[in-house]
DNA sequence: CGACATGCATACCATCAGCGTATCGATTAC
DNA sequence: GTAATCGATACGCTGATGGTATGCATGTCG
């Protein structure tokens, strides 16, 4: 049974008439017929009386003729989606994009491209790191922002940001003037991070542990912003990427920390295989051309 | 593209693997492989990436995917219900009656069905005697319960209750204890009859025209308990058939009308063109061997 | 009551699509 | 570099599809 003997049902249903059907249909009366025992073969049960002029649905076809609405109904929305999808003016790029940088590349980057495509619509999904990789792995997002690098033999990149760790310290701290720090400087202190299962934490865990110290943790958060405030108002330091935090009205210093560890690089990043939906190629090639790299 | 190609997308999708998918659906890996292509070129789009082992779906697969599941399963559903239609013990009887039947003949029909077959189950809807007809024509209902015999070249008429139509007066009324009453002798009663539309409203409307008089009509309902009740409680007389008012609770008494248009048959009818479907084909047959014609 | 009209089903035939076997080609792993 | 894996392609056969012509059943009209 062919799809499009279930669309020709439909009509036939309507019409309950073959050979007005099949002239409407585009095709010839025994052949419309044919496509009919088609269907009734395929359900095993006449569906149609045949009545003086023309025929008529029995129980059974009623039946048949919802599966058939249905059915092609289901054909024609993903149609209608795919060519959304393939329009790059009005697709959906589903994005991928880490916590750290929810609050301050993201809100850049869509904003700017959304002039150039104001119908392009985004599905963002905000995650850790290693989710992103799967996600883009299994095409669950199309393109991520993230933070390393992942293995260039399957991934895209294109660098968005080179960001310089800093130590997070309160207003008047006396590490506060340094134009530099070293983060064992830090060791003694009470430190302020992200919950565990962030990627970034375990990059700020990392760092300290090679200064040779394991962080007191005072406070975990879960984003950024609140890190900052935290900060500013004394109660801790931390490890936050330089030019992640938005204004200064926390009152917090961001001093650059030393050493070749201290840096990440953001960028955008997708699965080399799977060729890009338009519009997701489009807002890729938008970043490409028009993003300067920025260096905090 | 056929149904079949959508229902292999399905299980291609899930096992991600074209040579275990045909394993698994009983067919050779060409032909799997040019089944995807039928439906890709349906949808006009590459719908899977070449995996190093294996194939994966890319965002226009996943809705393709979608629309292959939402398809498959309006049409299996459809089948089921037809199975379960074709089955004389779990199908289910679209059956039309009067009002005037809904409290007396029906239930006792349902009642004494269901003994026979407890899991055929009743789509019932209850209407005036000209939506009844239309609705079997249409196939709407497959079976009614009407009054009077409709065409007999086009419906078939199984008789299930000669009634005799009679006068309802309340307790103590002068007419009460006659065992036979002309219509005519309550021209002057106020009335309690069905509200106009309902087809028995028609009948009782002629029987008093012909009888020379205009009722005055002093309470209008919806069904003939209520008309009952009303008439035992002293608001008015009424024609009812007999025995269409279940116990006596109301103390009103039925005094069988004089002359011949004070008759009528009620019966089963069916369209003779359309099949019955199993189940109401045997509701018809147990209908014809095991009820009795009562006559009122 | 018989000829006609209507409308679906069927017969027949040319063509095309579907299916299996064998094989190719690309990718990856050892 | 070689072997292995897996999807794509080539080829030939069979069966399905679709058009034209026709049959058959049912009403209709003279």
């Amino acid at each position: 049974m062919h799809v499009e003997d279930l669309r020709w049902f439909v009509v036939l249903a309507e019409a309950e008439h073959l050979t007005e059907a099949a002239a409407a249909l585009g095709t010839s009366q025994p052949n419309l017929s044919r496509s009919l025992r088609r269907v009734e073969s395929a359900f095993g049960v006449q569906l149609f009386e045949r009545e003086h002029r023309g025929v008529r649905l029995n129980p059974y076809g009623r039946l048949v003729l919802e599966a058939a609405r249905a059915g092609t109904a289901a054909v024609d929305t993903a149609r209608q989606r795919i060519d959304a999808l393939l329009d790059p003016e009005s697709g959906v790029v589903r994005l991928a994009f880490l916590h750290s940088v929810a609050t301050s590349l993201m809100p850049d980057l869509l904003k700017a491209f959304r002039e150039l495509a104001p119908n392009v619509r985004f599905a963002l999904r905000q995650e850790a790191g290693h989710d992103i990789v799967h996600d883009l792995e299994t095409g669950e997002a199309e393109i991520g922002i993230i933070s390393p690098r992942p293995d260039p033999a399957v991934f895209g990149w294109h660098l968005l940001e080179r960001q310089r760790l800093c130590l997070h310290v309160p207003p008047g701290h006396a590490l506060a003037d340094r134009r530099r720090v070293e983060l064992a400087a830090a060791a003694e202190e009470p430190f302020v991070g992200l919950r565990p299962g962030f990627g970034f934490r375990r990059v700020t865990d990392e760092l300290c542990r090679a200064a040779g110290f394991a962080p007191q943790l005072a406070f975990e958060a879960t984003d950024l912003a609140t890190i900052d405030s935290l900060v500013g108002a004394g109660l801790g330091v931390a490890i936050i990427p330089s030019g992640s935090v938005r204004g200064n009205e926390s009152g917090a210093v961001s001093v650059p920390l030393a050493g070749v560890q201290a840096r990440r690089e953001i960028g955008l990043s997708w699965r080399l295989r799977t060729p890009l939906t338009p519009a997701a190629e489009r807002f890729r090639t938008f970043v490409g051309e028009r993003v300067p790299v920025s260096t905090g």
